[in-house]
DNA sequence: CCAATGTATTCTGTATACACAACACTAAGG
DNA sequence: CCTTAGTGTTGTGTATACAGAATACATTGG
């Protein structure tokens, strides 16, 4: 097996990722860089270059001489994220060829199938999402667009991530991603990317509703 | 008058960017971090932090051990961003409120004429074209899908710049502007949409028949 | 007591220093 | 002659050092 050769910026930005996901990252926080770096065991430098990749990726924000600070959470941003992500990932599907989507389909629908019976816990839901977008996006030719996707949906991700109750309506989900799977197994690509955009904005509007407002508060 | 407050990293990256634009930066050409930062008249700290920005942005590219590199011009790039630039700014269209959309529609024509009546000299082309998407966008409450515009934006920017040849055919933009700027003066935000997919897909079309494929060897 | 200015402290932004990986070149062995 | 191990050099990746901005605190004048 190849052993893993990476270098400490990519590792801290994983790290802080992480810790923004799991609310250890406390939204509006402002950061100190001695004091993280030390946390983390590393020296400002390989810090300060996560922090400016996450920056340029809309995960944190910096003012000029007061630092970077983890960005609030938005309700306005998150309803800002969910039509990019519904317009990006069907765009994906249009650019597909139709002929690899009606295989992917079928793939799709059985993971939709598994996700609904295997009563996932609520840390499994969201990789769980991840992983059947990646399959549907895998026959995309287009690059660039899913480097874009990619980059979105890490924003979108926390939200997910700290939002997502404990009465999440997993069988909602399975149904919704059963309906796209199955337009694209007839191919019918136009019906898909409906139904796909109907899962971004409900899946929002979902975690939304059930989040308590206090979140936003920071 | 406000003075200006720029770090050094974010003049590093405009700097960059304008070499990049120019042709100055070499497509494919790797990166001497201690030369370029001689060259720039600054240490090497806040020239990587200004690569790594632009990295994330998918303007640089880097491997482990090696550094950075200009990432070479390719067609395929270039076909695969049009296509992204196309959906986002139609989402755009589609999410700003139609009264303000008709009203800025007019603007749109009469800029749209102007451009056309200039005779524009090829250096201004493109900045004429960013001033009147810039105009269109301007009404769109999504921050973040502008932010994710901007960003993509970049990359085109670039094949753009380097590739745009003497003999644009500018009446043809000017023309294509017109439609879009009609359709939104009218309302029709569907017809709109189609004008700018076609408005793109030209463009770049344009673009790349013009282009030399020497370019594409880096 | 409050306002305003001066001073100390903290932390960012930038520069420099150091260690090790990657590459180039040479030399020895087949 | 080709291959390969050894050696030197260059350049990145990371750590540390320094300078100045921002903030908090104290002090003085009203």
């Amino acid at each position: 097996m190849a052993i893993e050769r990476k270098n400490l910026r990519s590792q801290v930005r994983d790290e802080l990722l992480a810790r923004m996901r799991t609310g250890l990252a406390k939204p509006g926080e402002s950061i100190n860089e001695v004091q993280l770096a030390a946390e983390l065991g590393v020296s400002r430098t390989p810090l300060r270059e996560a922090l400016i990749a996450l920056e340029s990726e809309g995960q944190i924000t910096s003012e000029n001489g007061k630092g970077f600070r983890f960005v609030p959470l938005s309700a306005g941003e998150f309803e800002d994220l969910a039509p990019v992500m519904a317009a990006l990932e069907s765009l994906a599907l249009e650019l597909s060829p139709i002929d690899e989507l009606k295989k992917v389909g079928e793939r799709l629908v059985a993971l939709a199938d598994a996700f609904k019976d295997e009563l996932v816990e609520h840390s499994l839901v969201i990789s769980r999402d991840d992983e059947w977008h990646a399959v549907m996006l895998s026959v995309c030719p287009n690059r660039r667009l899913l480097d874009v996707i990619e980059s979105v949906r890490g924003s979108f991700h926390r939200y997910e991530s700290l939002l997502v109750a404990e009465d999440v309506k997993v069988e909602r989900v399975a149904a919704e991603h059963a309906a796209i799977a199955r337009a694209l197994a007839e191919g019918d690509v136009p019906a898909a990317v409906e139904a796909l955009k109907v899962n971004w904005m409900q899946g929002m509007r979902r975690i939304l509703d059930n989040a308590s407002s206090a979140y936003f508060t920071a």
